[in-house]
DNA sequence: ATGAAATAATAAGCAGGCTTATAATGAGCG
DNA sequence: CGCTCATTATAAGCCTGCTTATTATTTCAT
């Protein structure tokens, strides 16, 4: 069964309960982002906000001026899901779409003045919801979590792009 | 700004660059989360499958006979969301709900023979899925992302009980 | 015993993500 | 130039999850 090459299963063949703790970790992922999104979105609700549209907003303060296609990569979602996000952020008055001047198929994406209140309050929202997720962290875990998670997520986005 | 007792967000205070860095934990886990996600669903989408599905057969294969509320807990789901999923799952199926003779009220949810074959299909894609999402993790490692994950989710899960 | 409060499941309707398909524009090559 | 192919954004429609509200039943306190 070339029990050898399995890597990361290695446990696997010896017994089920093994594989158990191993297929853990997709349900623990799952459960812990459902669990930590729905805190952040009960807590903005009542400003009419939520943790997706925190999730583009964070990403445009450091970087603006991104066509949509690129900003959505960045932010690993389909270009369409981010189409509709930024109709709600412009529809609000937080995101302004500007043509591109060079190309006239795309927009690139900017904050408007209005965003500033609104990312101070959003920012504060995930500070808590953090401080309780974490709570018993050290900080050395937070950054062992931080950085497993973000192998994680490059072994996958390094996937789709292979599987073009 | 009393920034002793700020625990786990100790780094702030010092710059913004600190905070960027522990606020990427809830960034990360989303988009990992996410990522996860497409990936097992495109895999299992040809077989009308799902990551959702498999989530909920793979706890009744370890617990069945429980009640809807009782098992949305366990799947840390909300009760009508689970309602939803074995809707499609009776209707394919994989599931059953037996009427309870000592409570009218509740059914008690059991895995019904078509679900075997099922289960080995989807058990094998999230292997896959697993296998690509961990590629180059020590099992050491694997054990401590599964290790955190879980004191985030209960840490979150406790505080849902807080709040009433 | 009975009326009020709790609990189980569900319905209605929204938010966010995805796939697939389309229209418009750009790029490249004959 | 002109034709094909790639790319950008969007539309339509599905899946999953949530909140809030409803109905049926049980529990419990009086």
């Amino acid at each position: 069964m070339s029990a050898l090459k399995k890597g990361v299963l290695g446990m696997s063949g010896k017994d089920t309960q093994g594989e158990d703790i191993a297929t853990g970790v997709s349900l623990e992922l799952h459960s812990a982002a459902r669990l930590l999104r729905r805190n952040f979105d009960r807590r903005a609700r009542g400003h009419s906000l939520s943790g997706s549209r925190w999730q583009v907003l964070w990403h445009l303060v450091r970087q603006q001026g991104q066509k949509q296609a690129e900003l959505a990569e960045c932010l690993d979602m389909a270009p369409i899901s981010l189409a509709r996000q930024l109709d709600n952020l412009q529809r609000e008055g937080l995101v302004e779409r500007r043509p591109d001047p060079q190309d006239r198929r795309c927009f690139r994406i900017y904050l408007t003045g209005q965003a500033e209140p609104a990312m101070a309050l959003l920012d504060g929202l995930e500070k808590e919801t953090r401080a309780q997720a974490l709570d018993g962290f050290s900080p050395e875990e937070v950054i062992q979590l931080q950085t497993l998670l973000e192998r994680l997520r490059k072994n996958l986005t390094r996937e789709e792009i292979e599987f073009d």
